[in-house]
DNA sequence: GGTGTGATCGTA
DNA sequence: ACGATCACACCA
């Protein structure tokens, strides 16, 4: 399990060292869905353009403003849930947006929660298709990622020495900070 | 491989 | 009015 001091650095700090981190949901009665992290963002709050707490706190982004090592969950396009471990001392908004995991096993839960995949590297190879797959929504919004339903665990791998560094997806501001971090060659990295 | 578009609704 | 997206159609 990672501790919390793992997540008390700003985003920019976590987010390469979450690289090859699990992340796991044990649902009961529905088994274990878990993936290995291989895309993340860091957002950086207040003094980020890009990130959802730069016009400060609000009713949906007050768990950024919260303790670190919990679980900011959004819901965005009318549709889709994506999923941040919240970092930073309690009152600085900084969070490490999750893009993509490789599926770990049991993969039969997660091509469940994923009908409309048709290949392996389908299931968790976005922030919406990783929460999808891992059964993340509005309920978890604030959950304990070191005590609760849903944490990210070491399991020795260590991240990569040189993971790929690249400019952030989906945003319209502050486009030129390279605050995407991803393991290199890995098929699961998002298009 | 790449590009373009519709879906769908909470938030500010 | 727009969004920290996805799936699918279409072209190459």
């Amino acid at each position: 399990m990672l501790p919390r001091d793992f997540y008390r650095r700003d985003a920019l700090d976590v987010a390469p060292r979450l690289l090859n981190k699990v992340l796991v949901h044990d649902d009961p009665g529905h088994g274990r869905l878990a993936g290995r992290i291989v895309e993340v963002e860091a957002y950086m709050g207040e003094h980020d353009p890009a990130s959802h707490a730069y016009r400060g706190r609000t009713p949906r982004n007050a768990t950024m403003f919260g303790p670190p090592g919990h679980l900011y969950v959004y819901f965005t396009y009318g549709m889709h849930w994506c999923a941040n471990a919240v970092c930073g001392e309690d009152g600085v908004a900084s969070a490490v947006l999750l893009r993509a995991l490789a599926p770990l096993p049991p993969l039969e839960p997660l091509w469940a929660r994923r009908p409309t995949a048709r290949r392996e590297r389908d299931l968790c190879s976005g922030p919406a298709k990783l929460c999808q797959a891992l059964g993340i929504d509005k309920e978890f919004d604030g959950e304990d990622l070191v005590e609760g339903r849903i944490r990210i665990v070491d399991d020795g791998t260590p991240p990569p020495d040189e993971p790929d560094v690249s400019p952030r997806i989906g945003i319209r501001e502050a486009v030129d900070h390279l605050w995407r971090f991803s393991v290199p060659a890995d098929p699961n990295v998002s298009r």
